[in-house]
DNA sequence: TATGAATGAGGGTTCATTCAT
DNA sequence: AATGAATGAACCCTCATTCAT
């Protein structure tokens, strides 16, 4: 029985949020208090418990917008049927947009997301199935690839799977320390070091 | 004229940060309470506050204890003058402590202390400084390996190193939030694939 | 925008320091708890921050609506053009309230405020411009009285201007120790103490 | 069954005594901590306690010690038969002390204990008494002046002991807030108000 | 739907005092 | 007699959340 459309609610929602997002990425989930959301959003401390339960809804949502954007990007990747297309793209999906300085708090908000998960079991359940989704399609691929040939035998396909991962979100963690880090050649390296051994 | 000896004054601050690092590795440090840790140290609040100017005190002194344990297995690792084998050691002495569990605690205080740099000025130092001294060693030990040869030129080495290092944070994050990966298959698909880019 | 009133929003600040100045009467600025203001206001502890920023902002209230108290006894006294009945007016201002049971509290108040501002940089300000103002004008008025000659010559203004202050504040000291003492008597013999050294 | 002398016991005390004027001057009563007393002091805590029973016991043997410097002036100047020298002798022994900076702490202790027997019954006797016995002493003698004539019959002779006691309090708290105060030339004008009012 | 004043539990910290040594 | 590490109640204050309007 809502008065107002969803349009409506969905714009607030994402108001909130924004606002959120701001804050969380400068100051951290608990360093941020409602009332600083409540500044940044320009509402009413009321109006936001109209649309969230709580702060850790708020979290939630955030974790979950994050998450959402990440399927997204593996779904699209993993559209083509030929398996090295599919993860050049996978690879380029996820690198490409370290380079853009937009998503700053995008990067920000999603390494604080990992260490909540540590304490946080509903956000732990977004981390998860947002590493385990990837995970999954790389090991995948890589399988396929090792079935080609193109990988030595041996080596565990979902090793390799973290491996890859690995490669993004620890050079996230170094971004997010260090702005001026220069992602451009870290791509370049990343990708020398993935293909030569793809070739091998 | 103290009454107890050093010995006892190290003591006790070794109880209160072990305890301290019981808390904060299941709960976070902001989700921990000084009173949390007052309960898991058996000490009083008072106590407490003899050792350490306060809560962010505490979490200093355990960034800087991790920190300062990372100082001796870079100094140890590179005590080599060979640069194959200082490498080996390099990698070696980080990756080899993952298969530990006991130092599982560790693991999920350093995941959180990397968080805690974005809002924390304190624990960045801490966390630059612990990230920026083994990107420095590495770096160096792979621009002499580059002109051997042993390594494409073109590649920044610096951004070599910051795949190696992301590698190893990367897959912290991982176990952290499964102790049950496969540390092993990890750690051989990492050489393996270290190991092929450097004799390409 | 606000829900309530500025009234509103006044009255709620007199509540607060209301409460304030009969705790601080009863047992003193340091012995009073932000508790007791709670309990004594009848609000919550939240909602006395909503109006000050703390225990010091309540002391400094405090301290200021006495000195604007003391302001307005001194412009209202001073109106007068003719020397001798400002004098006497400003004489009237101050002591004819010492009667008044009613301001019981607010005598206590003083007291501590003149102790208080010995080590509140504060506080010190504020009892400081409550004396010095007084003490200009006082000064001013026997300068005239001297050059008319009804005061003998040789006796600073500023010293016989600080005689009036000591018997003002000295006996308020003496009527925060026994409330019982004889106000009436103490005014007339002040009085006539003054009234003698005019007319010398 | 003490081990060591009444002089040492004595000692001890006035050492601990002195530390806490120090402190007590500076900071307040109740701004200053044990432990500033002990770091004031050189002491340990353990010993404060040994000759104190504690922080309020100070304060009262503070308030005890002026009490009884002010017992002896008093006594001293009443030592005369003759009214007119004893009620001069009395203003000097009072008035003089006021030039002196050496009792500089004294003087902020007094004012603080004045404001300290607001709520505090002990510090109150002490205060009370402290200032009775001048009362009473100065009241006999201006009853003796009154009978010979010199005061105008028809004021409280009480009253007019508190006035010269306020002349006196007051004007202490205008030196305790303004050390720069002109000493002399209050007490010169302080001095012929009074004597100006007795030859009436 | 929207407000924002109000709540009150709980936060980090201090400090007068004690007692084993 | 003297120490000083230890105690723990109490301090001031914050902030996620609520609810009367």
């Amino acid at each position: 029985m809502p008065k107002v459309s969803n349009e409506h609610q969905e714009a607030r929602r994402a108001q909130i949020i924004e606002a959120a997002i701001q804050c969380f990425s400068k100051k951290g989930f608990h360093q941020t208090s409602m009332q600083d959301i409540v500044l940044e959003s320009g509402l009413s401390p009321g109006a936001i418990y109209l649309y969230f339960k709580g702060k850790e809804d708020i979290i939630r949502a955030i974790a979950d917008k994050q998450h959402s954007k990440e399927r997204d990007l593996i779904a699209k990747a993993c559209s083509s049927s030929d398996v090295k297309i599919a993860l050049g793209q996978l690879v380029k999906s996820f690198f490409e947009p370290l380079s853009d300085s937009e998503v700053f708090e995008s990067r920000r908000i999603g390494v604080q997301l990992w260490t909540e998960a540590l304490s946080n079991p509903i956000v732990y359940e977004v981390v998860r199935s947002g590493i385990d989704e990837p995970l999954r399609e790389l090991t995948k691929l890589i399988s396929e690839f090792q079935e080609q040939g193109s990988i030595q035998a041996g080596l565990a396909p979902d090793a390799i799977a973290r491996v890859m991962v690995a490669l993004y979100q620890g050079f996230i963690l170094q971004l997010v320390w260090d702005e001026q880090v220069n992602v451009g050649e870290y791509v370049t390296a990343a990708e020398a070091i993935i293909s030569t051994f793809f070739q091998a």
